[in-house]
DNA sequence: TGAACGGGTTACCAGCCGGTAACCTTCTTG
DNA sequence: CAAGAAGGTTACCGGCTGGTAACCCGTTCA
């Protein structure tokens, strides 16, 4: 079964977007192009998430491969979250999208 | 009432995604690099989307400001969608993804 | 001893987003 | 004269996503 590049599921550029879809993900990402924060921290550092959805979103990023979870044994057993170097080298882009969007949309405002 | 960059409606990448959130809209931009493209052009050049869902997508790219709608008057009165100036600037961004997707994702192809 | 912290989990719910299918108007073509 | 194309519109629906709130277990601190 031969797809096309018509085919919506193998559009690259789709298929990114879909990994970076989600209302906390690029926050969450700009947090971790600062390197590896702890649960809490991120928690902390990311107003009006809930624990549930900020676990969600960094559960989707390190099935996508953008994110590694560490757990570091020790009392108290510490988890901490860093980007891969897949997830590493979206920074590039992301700054790229985050210009265009600070010359182009009003009332928007850099995150890092 | 300040807002500080962590509020995640001001998080200009996050807005940027939103743009460009929904699922025909990376491929109706592909399409639109190409030039201005009729209403059914893209229909065509789109299999599986339907009428509704596709015309949509370019109404939301349209009041995003990323895409123009004009209408040709005379018969048949033709519609055509084309990129507006700050759509074509997403054009070199959107490439680096797509780039960055067909270098770490499985499957993935170019669609431009 | 009990309160707080770290890192979660569970139950439940509302809203949005994309999907299907049918219909419409004006004009042209066989 | 009927059918089709162009560019839409309308009604209706299911599933996913994010949201709230409460709970949990093990450890450390006052």
């Amino acid at each position: 079964m031969r797809h096309t590049y018509h085919d919506v599921e193998f559009c690259a550029t789709r298929v990114a977007l879909g990994l970076l879809a989600g209302k906390w993900k690029p926050i969450i990402l700009f947090h971790l192009f600062g390197g590896p924060r702890r649960f809490t921290e991120l928690w902390r550092g990311i107003p009006r998430v809930s624990k549930k959805v900020l676990l969600e979103q960094l559960r989707q990023l390190e099935t996508a491969g953008l994110v590694e979870r560490t757990v570091h044994n020790g009392f108290p057993p510490e988890v901490t979250y860093q980007l891969s170097a897949k997830g590493t080298e979206l920074g590039p882009i992301l700054r790229r999208l985050d210009q265009w969007a600070m010359t182009h949309i009003e009332g928007v405002v850099q995150i890092s």
